[in-house]
RNA sequence: GCGCCCGUAGCUCAGCUGGAUAGAGCGACUGGCUUCGAACCAGUAGGCCGGGGGUUCGAGUCCCUCCGGGCGCACCA
């Protein structure tokens, strides 16, 4: 409902709707009329190709039909013209003076009406074992922007990070410490204070692995390691919450550098002890959605058949292909914990988290986390009535299981409204691992990409690639402005490098693998995310000058008539700056409709390119003419409100200057 | 073996439910700062959209097939 406000839109609509009536008036035909944006800024605003889809049906020439229906559709409001081209195209040419003078006057109509649904967004779930590396920056700059574009078009949304707290991976880095380093719970406490805990674990971790790989019998630590985490007692216990604690702080930190948030964080820890899985588990026997193998290689488990979460073309089943949930000791494996946690997220489970407040962001948001004490006043989660996971690409399996779990359990609805967000990977490419001093095999160098691996170590830390980008940043800032305090370059250095960054990550399209190149993450030239800052930068620089001169903002809506726009837009230069700038919104809604924030960003790209051809050929302090002046000074204004809004949904700061 | 993804300019990538002459950025080459700061702008060169079939008024986009690359397919998470 709230876009149809944005003036593109309504008059999309509009026009779609003029020619709907006119062709069920004429040909008795009723469908839907298609709009779409000419190939050419030459050919008009709004191409409507009807006449194509209709040449068939009333097998009469496009062209023909093109011509009666432009004759027949009658005035527009908003409408110049109706033109025909090529062998069947109407194209539209809007009324300039009504669109401008529709902007002008259309600012305090957008107005969010929120929505009582509630959508649900799972990002990040890095196991908090080490610090993050740059494919989790994917995972959570991908989850962040798409949260903002939701936001942004009304929509009330959660953001959850699930912690893993009881897995392997932390597993591992406990085994570590009691082990190869012989550190008591204290000594470790120790360490979280004095040191990059995150860091240390990073390589602790990467040298249990390759300890494993040496000694298969330190294996029995494991098994004995996670069974003490799970029974949630004893000093094992305690030092597996000492370090996933100051690991999810440090990844929470981490996160917030890039304007990164969240509203709670559901722990694996306590999806085990208030019994989410036992009571999922008694859903899915009751609902025959599991079965007791008796036979084959899966005897004794608890089995989901394939055919509910594969569509095999024959109907033969293969037993082979079972999904196996619970394990023929009686545990249940990750897929079943993660079906008990969806379906805690649509509130079907019957059961629920209790919360303890976790951490407050200095712009007052609160962040809670599960945990298993009863505990009053904290806010309700869950119960979504979408839910997005933003989770790789390779997981996608699981996926496709947790969603046929829901199904075979009768949640139709919900299993339509699981949505999985995926992505393709970071992989390292192999000029940057060479520069890391990262030896590769013969085989590594002849492909495009190296894959990250955590557990061999490999990888860039996003800390390490924040501090670099900042560095470089700082450095350019520093040659503009040698004069400025150091602080005050640090804080509009930090800015560009996380502009830099999270337009980096968010460019691509989400199933294109980033092979993460360091020379191309570093540029600030072309098209990143610098590019469209250092438009916003200068379109307040305008404005910031004319102050500076003892000049003030003019009052356009009193000296912008619908006739002064109308000369005006005849420059078809400024004309097509104010269209590109009015899209925005389109722009963001398009986005979320295709579940593709790389849209947003390229819209920001393109936003800038027109805001920096009009900087370019439009002097605006300097206008002699003062009617110009006064709309020139608009569109100035209008530019930097619609760059600040596009980047507010990219999670980009504008700097105060660059 | 089965499933998913990718193949578009030298490189990195866009291209919305099939639509007009396939677009950006980088790199290369030409120009433009006594400035609302050039982290910019204007321009040039560069394409059998992996190959082959098909569907139709129309295919980079849909279907089939082949080739090349990646990722999945655990009683790991």
């Amino acid at each position: 409902m709230p876009y149809w406000f944005f003036m593109f839109h309504l008059l999309e609509k509009r026009i779609a709707d003029a020619f709907a009536a006119k062709i069920g008036a004429l040909y008795g035909v009723n469908a839907p009329v298609q709009t779409e944006q000419p190939k050419q800024a030459a050919f008009g605003e709004i191409a409507v190709p009807a006449a194509f889809q209709l040449a068939r049906q009333l097998k009469k020439a496009p062209k023909a039909i093109a011509t009666e229906l432009s004759n027949g559709v009658g005035a527009i409001e908003g409408v110049a013209g109706i033109e025909i081209a090529g062998n069947g195209y109407m194209n539209v040419r809007l009324d300039r003076g009504f669109y401008g003078a529709a902007l002008l006057s259309e600012r305090e109509m957008r107005e969010t009406c929120i929505e009582a649904e509630k959508i649900i967004v799972e990002h990040t779930n890095i196991n908090p074992n080490k610090a993050a590396h740059i494919g989790h920056l994917r995972n959570a700059i991908l989850g962040d922007t798409f949260v903002r574009m939701l936001r942004a078009i009304g929509r009330r949304v959660e953001v959850q990070n699930y912690i893993d707290n009881t897995g392997v991976q932390v597993a591992d880095v406990v085994v570590a410490f009691e082990h190869l380093e012989k550190k008591s719970p204290t000594d470790v406490k120790g360490l979280i204070e004095t040191t990059r805990f995150d860091y240390l674990c990073w390589d602790l971790y990467a040298r249990m692995s390759g300890y494993y790989a040496d000694h298969p019998e330190a294996l029995e630590w494991r098994k004995a390691t996670l069974h003490a985490i799970e029974s949630g007692e004893g000093a094992t216990s305690e030092l597996a919450h000492l370090v996933s604690d100051a690991i999810v702080r440090a990844h929470l930190a981490t996160m917030y550098r890039l304007n990164i948030e969240y509203d709670v964080l559901p722990r694996e820890s306590e999806i085990l002890h208030l019994k989410f899985w036992a009571q999922a588990f008694e859903l899915l026997k009751e609902r025959k959605a599991i079965y007791f193998e008796t036979e084959g290689k899966n005897k004794g488990c608890w089995v989901m058949p394939a055919s509910a979460f594969k569509e095999s073309s024959d109907d033969q089943e293969n037993v082979e292909d079972s999904k196996v949930i619970v394990r023929s000791n009686g545990t249940v494996t990750y897929v079943g914990k993660d079906i008990a946690y969806q379906l805690w997220k649509f509130g079907l489970l019957g059961k629920d988290f209790y919360y303890r407040k976790w951490h407050t962001y200095p712009d007052g948001r609160e962040v809670w986390a599960s945990t298993s004490e009863p505990q009053t006043g904290s806010p309700p989660f869950g119960r979504g009535a979408r839910v997005y996971n933003v989770i790789d690409s390779r997981q996608s399996y699981l996926q496709d299981v947790v969603v046929a779990g829901l199904r075979a359990l009768g949640f139709e609805t919900q299993a339509e409204a699981s949505v999985h967000f995926s992505y393709e990977m970071v992989a390292l490419s192999p000029r940057t691992c060479i520069e890391m001093g990262i030896e590769l095999s013969e085989e590594d160098k002849k492909k495009p990409y190296v894959e990250v691996s955590g557990r061999k170590g490999l990888g860039v830390k996003a800390d390490d690639l924040i501090d670099k980008l900042i560095e470089k940043a700082l450095d350019e800032v520093t040659s503009r402005h040698t004069e400025d305090p150091e602080p005050q370059r640090r804080r509009v250095a930090t800015q560009i490098a996380i502009g830099a960054l999270r337009y980096f990550m968010l460019k691509y399209t989400r199933n294109s693998v980033i092979a993460f190149d360091f020379a191309e993450a570093l540029s600030f030239t072309g098209e990143t995310g610098v590019y469209v800052q250092y438009a916003a930068v200068r379109a307040s620089k305008i404005l910031g000058k004319l102050t500076e001169r003892g000049e003030a903002l003019p009052d356009f809506r009193a000296e912008l008539t619908q006739d002064a726009i109308t000369r005006q837009l005849a420059d078809e230069r400024l004309w097509q700056a104010l269209l590109t700038a009015s899209k925005a919104d389109a722009a963001i809604e398009q986005a979320v409709t295709s579940g593709e924030p790389s849209h947003v960003a390229r819209y920001a790209f393109q936003l800038a390119q027109a805001f920096s051809t009009f900087y370019q050929d439009f002097p605006v302090v300097t206008e002699t003419d003062k009617e110009k002046k006064t709309f020139l000074l608009w569109l100035t204004t209008y530019f930097r409100a619609q760059l600040e809004h596009t980047l507010g949904v990219l999670g980009i700061d504008v700097p105060e200057y660059m």
